[in-house]
DNA sequence: ATAATAGTTGCTCAATCATTCAACTAAGGA
DNA sequence: TCCTTAGTTGAATGATTGAGCAACTATTAT
């Protein structure tokens, strides 16, 4: 009955350094959570509507117009970010007015935006 | 000659805000690069990856020992952290050992746990 | 020199995903 | 009541992408 470690394709050089490091590693759900969650926001279509919403709170209409997209794109891709916590909305008659639900969202572009400048600046030299 | 505006099936609701929303949207490029790096972290295999490099530098083969994973695989993912300057590595000998670049990753991390952590409190109330 | 090992790279396959279309619901105006 | 408009939803499609295989390079040991 072949033993878990060796479905990879070879051997540990460091056994103990390989033991160590799968034992502190955080369990399947947190990573499916964080890369969940990053590659929500990792889309250049649901990027723009936060950078949007982050002016306004705006009906579905106005951002369809705003990114130049159809309803229907923008409705699937606000359903996503939507469910992943980081835009809420309200309707009002006929319009759903949709909006940031959540700081931590730009403290993360922010952080992000330092990071991706600082390599940037690094590559051009 | 159709104009910018009417890529898109629907006709503004409040255009004012529309225009205004649009003139102060960053360029492309910007979202191009945000969303690309997102999309780099945001997959389970490169968070684990980060993870386990946050503990220790670790060559190639101890890495796919640790995720259980092929070596070519794992190659690959470390590809695209180095490329997004999330990643570097140096050759010792027949081995490369992979480390973290840059210590935004992990405060970017930090700052999704809570935010993610949150979401799910919420979610079961 | 030869063999073995660490890592990379190109290719293929399967799965995932963004977009569009069409059909639908819900709300307001004529 | 009927029509129009705002938005949602499911299915179909085309594109992207992660994983593993196989062939390759480079370094070390025999």
């Amino acid at each position: 009955m072949p033993r878990n470690e060796f479905i990879c394709d070879c051997h540990p050089i460091d056994e103990e350094l390989v033991a160590k490091t799968k034992a502190a590693m955080p369990e399947s759900e947190t990573f499916r959570n964080i890369a969940n969650f990053f590659s929500i926001i990792g889309d250049c279509t649901r990027c723009k509507i936060l950078f949007a919403l982050r002016q306004n709170p705006m009906c579905v209409c106005d951002l369809a117009n705003v990114l130049s997209m159809s309803k229907s794109s923008i409705s699937h891709q606000l359903g996503k970010l939507k469910s992943a916590g980081v835009v809420k909305c309200e309707k009002t008659g006929k319009q759903v007015f949709y909006s940031l639900d959540d700081d931590h969202v730009f403290e993360i572009f922010d952080i992000s935006l330092q990071h991706i400048n600082h390599k940037s600046k690094e590559a051009n030299q």
